[in-house]
DNA sequence: TTCGCTTTATCCGATATACGGATACGCTAT
DNA sequence: ATAGCGTATCCGTATATCGGATAAAGCGAA
């Protein structure tokens, strides 16, 4: 092996270094829980260097280790500080009550969604309880392309933006997931002209979602709110209308509790 | 030549100092969103070192600092880390069914939730739609002493443990928080004895909670459900008992599926 | 059991890296 | 204007961190 390597980043200035790294494993761990030697690999870290790095974070109870299998995950610590990102966020704030009316007015999960680079990542869900709706969850955080709420999400972002996510990967997570450019770029002008996004079985075959864009004071589009149901009841189309109505409602009254205001 | 330290044992062997401080300033925002000198004397950092901190944490999107204020609060990353905790975690796993099944059946907010620290950690809440629950969801993490949760996680832990809780500062969150530590003793000891907890206005003053605690393979008290209503259901000893029953269940439920066995 | 192989733990010297005092800039209030 | 506070940046030095190498511990197979 060349004994060159790095100058991968456009790194200017080295900053805090080690302070990046921990972070990076912190993510990758909570991306791909395993092993002390796969992420190492994943990061391209030396042994060395990362075994200390788990250790301070084990030691302070940012990571857990499975004594067993010495498996890393996620510690309890990290929780508790995410948590404290929805207690500070105004468009969580804004949200919760039309999103607590429209859980209980349908037989549908109500979500609240935002993006976070390739993601779409779930602030909230209120689960319609009893129903079999698995993956909706936190900590269940989809790619843009997969689900109406990423790609509402995407829709409403710049056209650079697309063009740099649609250059990334694009998984499958099943056979009804569309990953061609070309098509999605199609999908994407469509609901940005409807105002809304729906998709049936890309995500989870026997489930469909529809999703409505959320904007902000400045109409930026800040999030989306997602009504995700069991596949069947997407073949009634008066259902369907019901439920559309009542989504597009709350992301309304969201926005303009957010300081939006219509037209512009 | 430098005074060796002792590399072996409890050492103030330097470790990770840039890593352990960026975790120590993001848990600190976590609890405390503000202005960077606040920060910078919080935690007894010189200013420019925490600046360089937190321009790394920012940059990285783990925390966001509000352009106007220049206050700052948790970023989207550490939410989508965090909730990367409760993906991995067993006696969520385990007890969603039951809490589900508990918030289907009954008029009250369902939780589970775990300690972390000195606080009541809310791993997963089931608000009543429409109900005016607005402290119960997370973001929310209350002290030990405040809240049948709190409460009955202190009870089923060592009797060092539980000195060494309440030799720590107890506040009040409303008038009616108990902070004597005598009488928290003689509580807590009813607690263990009757097998759940109910407190009164301690957390809000318009609502009362009742909790029961989760065991796993081990014989440990892992964890807690804990059922909250307003404060009017207490009144009322027919209601109250119903809701106890469900409440037992639940966590019954939830103990057998962790792998616990009654008897011990 | 014994033997390899993979994974985890620890050491140690060189050097790059982060520290923090000092200084400069930019607000807001008086 | 001026004062005062909060924020941003500079730079030499000491020191904390890096990573190769080595040792220990698991794990599976024969």
């Amino acid at each position: 092996m060349a004994p060159r390597k790095q100058n991968t980043q456009s790194d200017k200035a080295p900053a805090l270094k080690g302070v990046r790294r921990s972070l990076q494993v912190l993510e990758y761990i909570a991306l791909n829980p395993g092993r002390a030697t796969d992420v190492a690999e994943g990061l391209n870290v030396s042994w060395a260097t990362l075994h200390r790095t788990l250790s301070e974070l084990e030691q302070g109870g940012f990571i857990a280790r499975d004594a067993d299998s010495n498996r890393y995950s996620i510690g309890p610590r990290m929780w508790f500080i995410g948590t404290a990102y929805l207690a500070e966020h105004k468009m969580l704030e804004a949200a919760r009550p039309y999103l607590d009316a429209a859980a209980e007015a349908g037989d549908y999960t109500v979500q609240l969604v935002e993006r976070s680079g390739r993601l779409a990542v779930t602030l909230y869900s209120y689960q319609t309880a009893g129903e079999v709706i698995t993956k909706s969850t936190y900590g269940y955080h989809f790619p843009l392309h997969c689900g109406s709420k990423g790609q509402v999400l995407l829709a409403y972002s710049t056209p650079a933006d697309i063009e740099e996510f649609l250059a990334g990967p694009l998984e499958s997570l099943t056979p009804e997931t569309v990953t061609q450019p070309k098509q999605l770029r199609k999908t994407l002008k469509e609901i940005k002209s409807q105002g809304y996004a729906q998709t049936v079985g890309d995500v989870q075959q026997f489930t469909g979602s529809l999703s409505a864009p959320v904007f902000d004071r400045a109409q930026q589009a800040v999030g989306a709110v997602c009504f995700i149901t069991k596949r069947s009841a997407f073949r009634d189309a008066e259902t369907l209308e019901e439920i559309l109505e009542t989504l597009l409602r709350t992301a309304h009254s969201t926005s303009l509790a957010l300081g939006w205001r219509p037209g512009a």
